[in-house]
DNA sequence: GTCTATAGCCGGATAGAC
DNA sequence: GTCTATCCGGCTATAGAC
């Protein structure tokens, strides 16, 4: 394995887990094996890193997920919002061909891009990779036409937080769900027990004015 | 105002808008224009500044919101979800008595809680206030008794992802919203629409196995 | 490409004068 | 209680030898 891989993989499980501003150069480099200013030298600084690092899931991600929002849209009729939800799933579960734990970890990712570093990553995301938004809306709206562009716009930020939080807390959940409930959950099971909740959250009766 | 006041409300906005992580204690003092060693001296350390922030609101909100739960229990032969998160409503815009901004400040807070600093905060407020999360099980399962302890378990968990992610990037879609909108939004608005999303999210119909 | 060494800055915390 | 001055460690980033 090169040096840049062996950054690009310690960095993801430290930022998926800390946080980008609660992890330095100096716990990324250490824990990949490799000298401080490598990561100066191959990616130029940490901003660049933490895009580089987005930038290797979402080139595999955005024509995955637009396939599959594509065909889920052609071939229903009647299409439903957890049919919508449904066609998320697999795009999302083939980044764990990426790198173990990638689904989750490319998920804790954007839920810290949200909250850390002033949203400069919002800004990076939305800005390279508009298709996925624009689709998943499109979808949204097949499936359920009278909602408001308003209500749209929210629910979908609703979402969105939904998904993104409980990957973030995911790996306590799971810890704490198991000593409960003696089950067996896995990434793909909280993302399966997600799926209802937030079609329903999405297609509730619209109540409020405005 | 007394220098322990003028930091707990300069940190507020700070910490709220920043992270906890992200706001240095210098930014704190010289916001509040007190001396830099006063921190130290008034709270002795940025982690008990932080614990003494959450403490001012979990004092204030806890009490209003068991009650709130109660009330709402005793009053109803046929409870539904969404009185259970409208029961929410007034104990948390309470706060706005307490400071301007107070609600959307303390959310934010709470959100930060949940991704900065690996989790002390959590720690914090389930040991010191257990009574808000117990009766806010007591209601959901009143108002849904054939919802699973471990569907309970997970759908909480979302809703609360949910609300306090919504929360952490109110201020930057409420400027969204009003530019693609020209609708006036505040935060009482973002939680009455919040409302109807994670009433049914929660009371979604289970289909997961397990 | 990889290393050491270090610049230059900012962080939290504290000592001690007033 | 409030101030200045400072310690000391960690941070990102870079210069320069190999």
């Amino acid at each position: 394995m090169d040096t840049k891989t062996k950054i690009l993989n310690a960095a993801e499980n430290l930022f998926a887990d800390k946080g980008f501003t609660g992890t330095s150069l100096r716990e990324i480099t250490s824990a990949a094996e490799v000298n401080l200013a490598a990561v100066n030298y191959h990616f130029g600084s940490k901003k660049e890193l933490i895009k580089a690092l987005m930038k290797r899931y979402l080139d595999v991600l955005s024509p995955e997920l637009q396939g599959s929002l594509q065909r889920v849209m052609e071939d229903n009729e009647n299409l439903t919002l957890e049919q919508v939800f449904e066609a998320f799933v697999e795009p999302l579960l083939t980044l764990n061909q990426l790198k173990e734990q990638g689904t989750s970890n490319f998920l804790q990712l954007l839920g810290h891009s949200y909250t850390d570093s002033q949203g400069f990553l919002r800004w990076f995301i939305t800005t390279n990779y508009p298709g996925i938004i624009d689709n998943f809306v499109m979808a949204v709206h097949k499936a359920y036409p009278e909602l408001s562009s308003q209500d749209m716009f929210w629910r979908l930020h609703f979402t969105m937080g939904t998904a993104v939080f409980a990957m973030s807390s995911t790996s306590a959940l799971i810890d704490i769900a198991q000593n409960d409930f003696n089950a067996e959950v896995d990434i793909e099971g909280v993302i399966r027990r997600l799926i209802p909740y937030v079609a329903a959250g999405v297609g509730a009766n619209t109540v409020v004015a405005g």
